[in-house]
RNA sequence: GGACAGGUGGCCGAGUGGUUAAAGGCAGCAGACUGUAAAUCUGCCCGCGUGAGCGUACGCUGGUUCGAAUCCAGCCCUGUCCA
């Protein structure tokens, strides 16, 4: 890549955000002699965000520290047609109470990482709903559907791989990019927007957007894209079957949080600290080339950073202390999840179900005859062991990373 | 509306009357090895119960049969082609 003049390209590119940009100098140049506001469009269907969409934050806040205007747009008017994305499972309808509820979850996040307020550089959140719900069909099909011909979205690989595979695509999921378009159109028009950022696989979107706003307001606007972010196993960030990495805290503990970054595989950790924290790239060189064991310290760095970012410093020392004492020292944390006894005599494969450890008495039962299960670091042998409640608290253990605490009487 | 193909466990995908809780793969979990890493090897992987027992399960509903994921009927859904 070439010398960027303006900060803004200069950091996303030296911390690996750039994947494709639409006409780099030309941004350049602009965003080196104005503040740019800059859009990510986010899902309102959960109510928390997960790791997956933290690259996309962390972008907003690079906007931010780079000196333009991050504007998140929550998908409240997308989120209504429902999600067509899953293939046939029943397309839960979420209500208008229910999307706004998440968004107000999701602001919390975001105010963790962004400032926000009524400044030049000050942080906005809008709900695409605010003008999506709005649009009459006529008027969307006369003012913005004849710009878009069916050849070129059918060449759109979101639509080409189902039509490919044969798998089915409603209209509305036909749609969305019409409706994605708009979206930066009106960005444009209201807030001055005049960048779109996202993941690699929004690049069409974003396109789109551009050429929509050139035809009919004759703006020119500029996109940039993130690469697909993979952790080295080649699984897409924050996916698991046992839930995502999600990062609000009554989702997910920050102590588990914490964890998340600190298992991280050891080729990944250089490209998260770059990406994921705001620690200085010399410092991340240094990190970055240690090797064997040493390399735990660079884990150490990234579970902290990560976690202070999202839950705050407080949080992040507490987990570290708490694995400190409970894989290091062999003791106990205070973190770490605790349940108390109150039967006299607690079967050990409830007690494993109830901290969550297992899912089932059945579970439960194949961990210990498999030797999964320790309590004070001493295997269980006997998958009938009952337990009382003893004065002091117990450190329960289900393979190596799973720790909790039997609360003392 | 018609013809054809299809709907199986988290996913992919075998299975066409009984020994099928359902091959195989992926993902996941545990054990060994390690550095709370990766790779590799081993075990587990619907639920409950004292490991030979029970309950649920192969789109839905009903039927045939001693017995069905497997056969029959109707319905729902998806794809391809036709109108």
């Amino acid at each position: 890549m070439t010398e960027f003049s303006s900060d803004l390209l200069r950091l996303l590119d030296e911390r690996g955000y750039i994947h494709q940009t639409t006409d780099a100098e030309g941004l350049d140049a602009l965003a080196a002699k104005q503040i740019v506001p800059a859009y990510i469009g986010f899902d309102a269907t959960a109510s928390s965000l997960h790791v997956g969409n933290l690259v996309s934050i962390m972008l907003l806040r690079r906007v931010q520290q780079a000196g333009h205007k991050p504007i998140v747009v929550m998908g409240g008017g997308t989120t209504k047609i429902g999600d067509p994305s899953g293939k046939d499972d029943v397309r839960k309808m979420l209500t208008e109470d229910d999307i706004a509820r998440n968004i107000a979850s999701i602001q919390s996040t975001f105010e963790k990482f962004l400032t926000f307020g009524d400044g030049p550089t000050d942080a906005i959140l809008v709900n695409n709903d605010d003008w999506l719900g709005k649009l009459g069909y006529i008027e969307l099909l006369r003012d913005v559907g004849r710009h878009f011909t069916v050849n070129r979205m059918l060449t759109f690989d979101s639509v080409k791989l189902r039509l490919d595979r044969e798998q089915p695509l409603t209209f509305i999921e036909f749609n969305y990019m019409i409706l994605q378009a708009y979206d930066f159109l009106e960005l444009a028009r209201r807030h001055g927007c005049r960048l779109q950022l996202g993941g690699s696989d929004q690049w069409g979107n974003i396109v789109n957007g551009m050429e929509l706003a050139r035809r009919i307001d004759g703006t020119e606007l500029f996109g940039v894209t993130t690469p697909l972010i993979t952790k080295a196993d080649g699984s897409k960030m924050g996916k698991s079957v046992d839930g995502a990495i999600w990062l609000n805290d009554d989702m997910l503990s920050s102590y588990d949080y914490w964890q998340f970054w600190r298992n991280t595989d050891d080729r990944d950790v250089g490209k998260f600290l770059r990406l994921f924290t705001d620690v200085p790239l010399d410092e991340i060189a240094r990190l970055e080339a240690l090797e064997g064991a040493e390399i735990n310290t660079a884990k150490l760095a990234l579970a902290n950073a990560a976690t202070a970012l999202c839950h705050g410093e407080e949080a992040a020392r507490q987990a570290e202390a708490t694995a400190q004492a409970t894989f290091a020292g062999g003791g106990l944390g205070d973190d770490l999840p605790k349940i108390a006894i109150d039967e006299s005599n607690m079967p050990i494969t409830d007690l494993l179900v109830a901290i969550g450890f297992a899912a089932s008495k059945g579970e439960a039962k194949r961990l210990i005859k498999g030797g999964g299960v320790k309590i004070d670091g001493e295997k269980i042998a006997d998958e009938k062991l009952t337990l009382r409640p003893e004065s002091a608290d117990r450190k329960l253990s289900v393979g190596k990373k799973k720790h909790g605490i039997i609360a003392a009487k």
